[in-house]
DNA sequence: AAACGGCGGAACGCAACCGTTACGTCGTAG
DNA sequence: CTACGACGTAACGGTTGCGTTCCGCCGTTT
């Protein structure tokens, strides 16, 4: 009975407002001023502003995404870092991610929401990423995925979402060759 | 004239509203009723909350954190992460952080204040480790400082304040093994 | 043709907060 | 002893947002 592309304006603005506005300070009416629907439009599908953003977010936050398999780990890890470059300097992501991240903080909905969906795509990427390479025999057999992603995710996550520095065009070859290093160190 | 006692309780009224509420959903009311003292009090002291929070963390974020030589490479690394370690996991630190720097992503006077204080502490930290075990000869000469920091805060950063898990006995352990053959691999 | 239901718009009462002002108290400096 | 000034309290008018309700419009279903 819902019309969906009211609906899907709605989810735009939340997102829009997400980035711009952050989570503490995101309003029902604001949403609703910037989809160009009434509040009642919203309220007939949510019935307050912390189920609207879970639902969404979630939604969003699934998305699966696909890791190829380039034949080898400096292929994979490369792949790996380029994909989570975009990601991270996208506007909507660079923004709305740490905003949520510091709300989960203070909110345990949030938090268990933004932990699922995070464990969810670490442990796959991790245990596919190494799992691989240990199978080619290119780290070693005890390779903990866990310290992996931290080592892979950690630095990257740092420099363009905490740091907001610039990435060179050599950093993420010389990163690839620096996080495989450590890998074999801990085996 | 301005009396230090009520400068403090509002200093420290300010960062406990930080860490539960957040930049976005703090007010200056809220402020006033933790301190104990009236809006006038504080109005005589900034003019607005961005004046009032940016004074605050400045000073806060400027305070000088002294790290010691302790004679290896190692040792200085692992003293690092343990100071880190513990000031991430302080429940201050670990709320109003984050929740700063996603601020930061659409406040430039945030982000310009946490910039110069982040930077200010990555380089001297960066460049007196870094250097010190280049003189050693426990890193090679070329060392890029900036990379380093990276490599060390980065996964820690992320393992505490976004991934918010814990830290194992042997994790720091491990993770200055890997952080040490990461970097000479860079060289 | 009629009934239904989602839609936008407008307004509701309520609450919070803004930044400012007026007032009376109290400690201190002169 | 007096004057000053920082203090808390209280109130101001104005803004914003909440969640709800009622209205009239209009496309779809029956």
């Amino acid at each position: 009975m819902l019309r969906g592309d009211i609906t899907v304006a709605i989810r735009n603005a939340v997102m829009s407002e997400l980035a711009e506005v952050g989570y503490g300070r995101l309003s029902i009416e604001a949403v609703a001023r910037r989809a160009g629907v009434g509040k009642t439009a919203i309220y007939r599908r949510w019935s307050n502003k912390l189920e609207m953003v879970m639902e969404i977010i979630s939604d969003v936050a699934e998305r699966k995404v696909p890791l190829p398999d380039t034949g080898s780990f400096a292929g994979d890890l490369e792949l790996l870092l380029l994909i989570v470059k975009t990601a991270l300097q996208h506007r909507m992501a660079s923004q709305i991610i740490p905003d949520l991240m510091a709300e989960a903080a203070r909110n345990p909905q949030i938090a268990e929401t933004l932990q699922r969906a995070l464990r969810t795509h670490q442990q796959a990427v991790g245990e596919k990423l190494i799992g691989q390479a240990v199978t080619r025999g290119e780290l070693p057999e005890g390779t903990d995925p866990d310290v992996a992603v931290d080592m892979i995710l950690g630095p990257l996550y740092w420099r363009l979402a905490v740091a907001r520095q610039p990435i060179e065009d050599d950093y993420l070859e010389k990163f690839t060759v620096a996080v495989t290093a450590a890998l074999r160190a801990t085996g």
